[in-house]
RNA sequence: GCGCCUGUAGCUCAGCUGGAUAGAGCAACGGACUUCUAAUCCGUAGGUCGCAGGUUCGAAUCCUGCCAGGCGUACCA
């Protein structure tokens, strides 16, 4: 029997206890938990009955239970006030679901209500001009989470970033590199290749203080390369290609992970042909300036103090096209050439109204897939001294934090190692995935729509409500599973009606509602939900681990139930920090 | 002005498809390592759930108004 024939099993014997106590099948009644596990296993409120039977829930509840005889599954049913609570025979409350997630390994919580759909999530979208700062790594860890999360509910997810390349911007560094940089290298500066750009983009902030005229400059260097003038574009595909050998170094230590690059030097002219057609069918207008516009319908966007509908500019007087135009184009490439069901982007909520008027436009022009794109839509990092912004230098780097977390745990290890019989590759190598962990975990762990304070005194720690205390409870388990080894265990020889304690009870109750908390986190594009989940399954095994002992229970079928217990909760919380992006240790 | 987001313990946040005494973590204080890893656990203390109405048997949760903060608001990306 599988645990979800087992919630069948005792939904359907309330149904018809329902039947017999009432006189119908209620229409509908949610298999929950009881506040303590004193009170029992499950519980079933009857508060959406009341009007069916047009009876007080707590006079319902009590009419049901009398009904409810025990079985070799019920011990037994309580009535507190509206709830039932059901308990269960701990033989089969325990096995059925220890041996389900112990046979199910890795796939326990997945499901298929994906069914295959095919969709693309893109996250990340650095400028080609600047290191990748904290505020990158929030989207980093929101979009990769949000693939694991989609994958393991059955969809097919491709990952891609699309590199804003081009544009003003990019030629700020290259123009200052260019007149002041005399032929120097990353290599020969000892910097990583993003760092030594990003160097450029500062300086031409600082030279611009003090001579206006370079801004000039620049804008004529942005007519050269779009002009494809050969020093110009080689300039540029030299500094492009230092950026990205320090890019891929950080999505490497950070864990990110594409299927796809996109680059907007080759898709920013591409929505100028949509929006000329659309022209041709009305769909879009020009406007008094001789700007190509649309008019955004006023349901749902409102309209101007004068009156008429609110319009977004798509292309100027001299066909130029602007930031919406592109991203137009993209979308329709994308979709096309993946062949996608859904696309997700994965961008700060500074670009909600942007995208709310990308989605109508892509609507009106026609594409009905319009409706699958989903603006992942998240809040912004801030700093004690206020938002960050590169160009003052108020940014918390990525590749500096990650090393500092990294220090830190490194640190961490070696005071837990006073004899120093660790390898120094074996601390680097449990420091890289605590470090990593703790970012990533203080990233995801609240709802994406908050957004975050950052104080680099305190803000990322290792202990409670962290990445690290969510490895900790796994490396514990780690270590007992590993001594207990020669006892290897026999699911079928469990006997798992010695299990039942309140820690025990609790622990069980986290695995099981695991899969549904991976539902919640994907329907609501929230992986928060397994973050809160994970660190709450550590809790109650290390609850159940200060109070209990595994390999020194009082017989030796204890110790077996309890290893089946501990095996599962390893499995679950390994797929929810994988699920986050998070790697697990065997020892810490 | 308008739109979206946020407001819950000293701090950072869960809970917000209405339901059992509002939960964690951090910080404070007091305990627990001869016992499977103390990055742990237990206890104490700490809350007019921004304010005011309304809907409901029942509201932190839904509705309305107000207050405070953030972001955005057509030819930047």
């Amino acid at each position: 029997m599988s645990v979800q024939k087992l919630k069948e099993t005792i939904l359907n014997k309330i149904n018809r206890a329902t039947e017999k106590a009432l006189g119908q099948i209620p229409e509908h009644l949610e298999l929950g938990f009881p506040p303590n596990t004193e009170l029992g296993h499950f519980a079933v409120g009857c508060f959406p009955l009341a009007k069916q039977f047009r009876k007080s829930p707590a006079e319902i509840a009590k009419k049901i239970s009398e009904k409810i005889t025990p079985d070799d599954v019920i011990q037994e049913v309580n009535v507190s006030g509206p709830y039932l609570n059901i308990s269960i025979f701990p033989d089969v409350l325990f096995g059925k679901f220890c041996s389900e997630i112990i046979s199910e390994n890795n796939k326990y919580g997945e499901s298929s209500v994906g069914q295959g759909t095919r969709g693309m999530v893109e996250f990340l979208s650095p400028n080609t001009n600047k290191p990748l700062h904290l505020g990158h790594l929030r989207n980093g860890a929101l979009g990769m989470s949000i693939s694991k999360i989609l994958e393991a509910t059955g969809h097919w997810v491709v990952k891609a970033n699309l590199i804003n390349d081009r544009g003003v911007h990019i030629c700020k560094s290259m123009l200052a590199w260019k007149r002041w940089g005399d032929g120097s290298t990353p290599e020969s500066e000892g910097l990583k290749g993003d760092h030594f750009v990003g160097s450029w983009y500062v300086r031409f902030a600082q030279e611009a203080d003090k001579n206006q005229t370079i801004e000039d400059d620049v804008q004529i260097m942005l007519q050269q390369w779009e002009a494809g003038d050969p020093e110009t574009v080689k300039c540029w595909e030299t500094m492009n290609n230092w950026v990205y050998d320090g890019f891929a170094e950080t999505y490497k230590n950070f864990g990110l992970e594409f299927d796809v690059f996109y680059y907007e030097s080759d898709t920013y002219k591409m929505g100028k042909d949509v929006v000329q057609k659309g022209l041709g069918k009305n769909v879009f207008s020009k406007d008094d300036h001789d700007n190509t516009v649309f008019h955004l319908p006023v349901a749902e966007f409102g309209q101007e103090k004068g009156g008429e509908a609110k319009k977004v500019t798509l292309l100027r007087p001299d066909d130029t096209s602007l930031y919406i135009t592109q991203d137009i184009g993209a979308s329709i490439l994308k979709i096309e050439e993946h062949k996608l069901y859904f696309s997700i982007y994965v961008v700060g909520s500074e670009q909600e109204y942007h995208f709310k008027c990308l989605f109508q436009i892509l609507s009106s022009i026609g594409y009905e897939w319009a409706k699958d794109c989903h603006h992942l839509s998240y809040g912004m990092v801030y700093l004690p001294e206020g938002k960050m912004k590169s160009r003052e230098g108020k940014i918390v780097d990525a590749d500096v934090l990650i090393a500092e977390m990294k220090k830190l745990a490194a640190d961490e290890i070696r005071q837990r190692d006073p004899e120093g019989l660790l390898s120094d590759d074996e601390i680097n190598h449990r420091a890289k995935k605590i470090g990593i962990g703790a970012i990533k975990f203080y990233l995801l762990r609240v709802r994406p729509t908050q957004s975050i304070n950052f104080d680099p005194a305190e803000s990322i720690s290792f202990d409670g409500f962290t990445g690290p205390y969510c490895q900790y409870a796994y490396a514990r388990i780690f270590g007992i599973l590993a001594k207990a080894q020669d006892s290897a265990f026999n699911l079928q020889d469990c006997d798992f009606s010695l299990l039942g304690n309140a820690q025990e009870l609790l622990l069980l109750q986290k695995l099981i509602q695991f899969p549904e908390e991976i539902n919640n986190a994907v329907q609501g594009f929230n992986p928060s939900k397994i973050a809160v989940h994970i660190f709450n399954t550590a809790k109650a095994f290390n609850q159940f681990y200060n109070k209990h002992h595994v390999l020194r229970a009082e017989n030796e079928k204890l110790v077996t139930a309890r290893l089946a217990l501990i095996k599962a909760t390893a499995i679950v919380l390994k797929k929810g920090l994988n699920l986050l992006g998070i790697e697990v240790l065997e020892n810490m």
